[in-house]
RNA sequence: CGGGGUGUAGCGCAGUCUGGUAGCGCAUCGGUUUUGGGAACCGAGGGCCGGAGGUUCGAAUCCUCUCACCCCGACCA
């Protein structure tokens, strides 16, 4: 590609309205613009990284199995009415009417119109497993979407769907798109990390996410330092803490504590450290409202409290509403003598003499002992994992906690969908039979931004080859320079020939703009052809990732720049 | 949804308090000189001052309503 015919509008100043290095260099590089909140306009430099991604996660698709349609993006009501998501789904399904008033949305995802076409054609148990896929554009009426395309409204996606005829066929399924992701991110040049992850509302059995790890990211995820046990915050297993013993056989004692209500105030006034202290908090789902116990130094993991109390509308009471339900105010709540069903966090479970509130405003507990002073509650993992905490899995390893940017999602989904859309196939006895289904996401066009997130320095986007625009660039300093522009134009051309994609810079601009703009592109090689380097016989190929640079003889100089090409993407 | 902020040239901003029909830098166009890390000079074009209504002789500026975008929080297959 000629840039002197092509639209790069670069910029030297960061847009104020980026926040994340991704956003702020695709701006920048002339890769996206804004047309609203969460949506973009695709240039055609973002563009041709876009289809990088798309392609790479199309060849290991297809190599995994998969077979790849095209579903429509506008979907009508009744079939999320079938499965009762057009209720359940709320503000992010972006719905509206045709002209004869009939509702429709535009899919943000397509279990229901999948599962309606292969209802449809998928008759026997010889047709499955089956896996379908396809790369489209999704909508999702984020509440607040941000980071540019990292968590737009409208959004790339490659989304894949399995049917098996029973659960062993799934798990394979389900094991064959694992491994065809691990392909995928590797094929992007990224580091990520694969990990256990809550299904959330779309139900199920098992379920991975895949991050990328980027200090911008959006998620925590806990890892092991000695076996593979990796999860997302929300779900990490927390592994029994070492019981924290009383220092004192003492009694339980009532101590009025006037100014101390947060933990921080409480362990401060005994001073102590926060771990002897346990904090109530209350919650409430439809069921009622609900005390929760935890060491001071932790906090709640609402996903799994509300896991764990299985009821609907699941949220943290306001300190009016605990006032109003406990006559007590939030700073000095405790179990002892509580009227409310009590639940407390596993670590707490060996745990005596602490300090918790005395349910009387401005006054604590001390020397607090289970079964003594109050009766044994339910134990339950509530907490968030903390970085240091053992692992749950191996016993012998401890916790760290990264980043992540999701970049992918693999399901089993069970019969939920299969089960309400009525679909069955004939089984090997001729009875019909519910086939179980899986489903797989990847965000392709935020893998795009991950990977800047990951590949960038002071000056701009330092691409791995397999996701770079152009995999060379040609600096022609002076185009008004005759032998210089012949020699560009001919390394260009065999560059082309042998399958390469080269940019030239052909601009009539000064050298200092090329190579500011070169840098913020990003292409991993590059080669800058003046005619000081033709009067010595050679010129300068550099490298993005390291900065180095050599000279190279003219009549070496197209082969070298192919061999170091085809060298990187072979890799 | 709650809180905060911003809308003035393609981009970044000043002007708004104290009303007199708009300015700076970058970018763009023409010219001259330059040419190995964001050039210099000369000249030029480009604005329904987010929108609607109001006050006023007169509104970017004051008032009312409205729309859009950004940030923090809540929320989040």
């Amino acid at each position: 590609m000629r840039l002197s015919k092509t639209l790069l509008p670069t910029l030297k100043e960061d847009p104020v309205e980026a926040q994340i290095v991704s956003h702020k260099l695709m701006l920048r590089a002339g890769m996206i613009r804004q047309l609203g909140a969460g949506i973009y306009n695709w240039l055609p430099l973002g563009l041709r990284v876009l289809r990088k991604v798309e392609n790479i996660v199309r060849q290991e698709m297809d190599k995994a199995g998969a077979q790849e349609v095209l579903m429509p993006a506008v979907q009508p009501a009744e079939l999320w009415q079938e499965t009762g998501r057009w209720e359940q789904y709320g503000v992010e399904l972006l719905r509206f009417k045709d002209r004869g008033g009939r509702d429709f949305c535009f899919g943000p995802t397509h279990e229901e119109v999948i599962t309606d076409l292969v209802r449809n054609e998928l008759r026997s148990y010889k047709q499955l497993p089956a896996n379908f896929y396809q790369i489209q554009s999704k909508f999702r009426d984020e509440v607040r979407p941000r980071f540019g395309i990292m968590r737009g409204r409208e959004f790339l996606m490659k989304d894949a769907y399995s049917y098996d005829l029973d659960q062993e066929s799934l798990d394979n399924s389900y094991d064959l798109m694992f491994k065809a992701y691990q392909n995928i991110f590797k094929s992007c040049g990224l580091s990520f990390r694969a990990v256990e992850a809550d299904t959330g509302a779309i139900g199920g059995s098992d379920s991975h996410e895949f991050h990328v790890l980027a200090e911008s990211g959006e998620d925590a995820i806990a890892s092991c330092n000695s076996c593979d046990y990796a999860a997302n915050l929300e779900k990490a297993e927390a592994g029994t803490p070492k019981a924290i013993p009383s220092p004192t056989k003492e009694q339980m004692q009532k101590i009025a504590t006037p100014e101390a209500k947060t933990i921080d105030e409480v362990s401060e006034f005994f001073t102590v450290t926060p771990d002897k202290t346990v904090k109530s908090l209350l919650v409430k789902t439809d069921e009622g409202p609900f005390m929760l116990l935890l060491r001071g130094d932790h906090e709640l993991n609402e996903i799994k409290a509300s896991n764990f109390l299985d009821g609907n509308n699941f949220s943290l009471l306001e300190p009016e509403e605990v006032k109003n339900i406990t006559g007590v105010s939030v700073g000095s709540l405790g179990p002892v003598g509580a009227k409310l069903p009590v639940i407390a966090d596993l670590s707490l479970a060996n745990n005596s003499g602490f300090i918790c509130g005395a349910n009387e405003d401005g006054y604590h507990l001390t020397g607090v002992n289970w079964e003594r002073d109050l009766p044994k509650p339910k134990f339950a993992d509530l907490r968030n994992v903390q970085v240091g905490d053992s692992c749950s899995r191996c016993g012998s390893g401890t916790l760290r906690l990264d980043r992540g940017i999701e970049v992918g999602h693999v399901f089993k989904l069970g019969d939920k969908y299969t089960k309400s859309m009525g679909m069955t196939v004939l089984n090997q006895l001729g009875r019909e039979q519910t086939p179980l289904m899986g489903c797989y996401g990847i965000g392709v066009s935020r893998i795009v931004a991950a990977a800047i997130e990951q590949n960038h320095d002071d000056n701009g986007i330092v691409w791995p080859i397999s996701l770079a625009p152009f995999h060379v660039e040609i600096l022609l300093i002076n185009p008004k320079e005759e032998a210089a522009a012949n020699l560009a134009n001919d390394i260009y051309k065999q560059l082309q020939d042998s399958g390469l994609e080269p940019l030239l810079d052909d601009r009539n601009e000064r050298i200092g703009v090329k190579f500011k703009d070169a840098d913020l592109i990003g292409a991993p090689i590059r080669v800058v052809i003046g005619g000081r380097g033709i009067k010595e016989g050679a010129v300068e190929v550099q490298s993005r990732v390291d900065g180095s640079s050599e000279k190279v003889v003219l009549d070496k100089v197209a082969e070298l720049l192919i061999n170091r090409a085809k060298n990187l993407l072979s890799v």
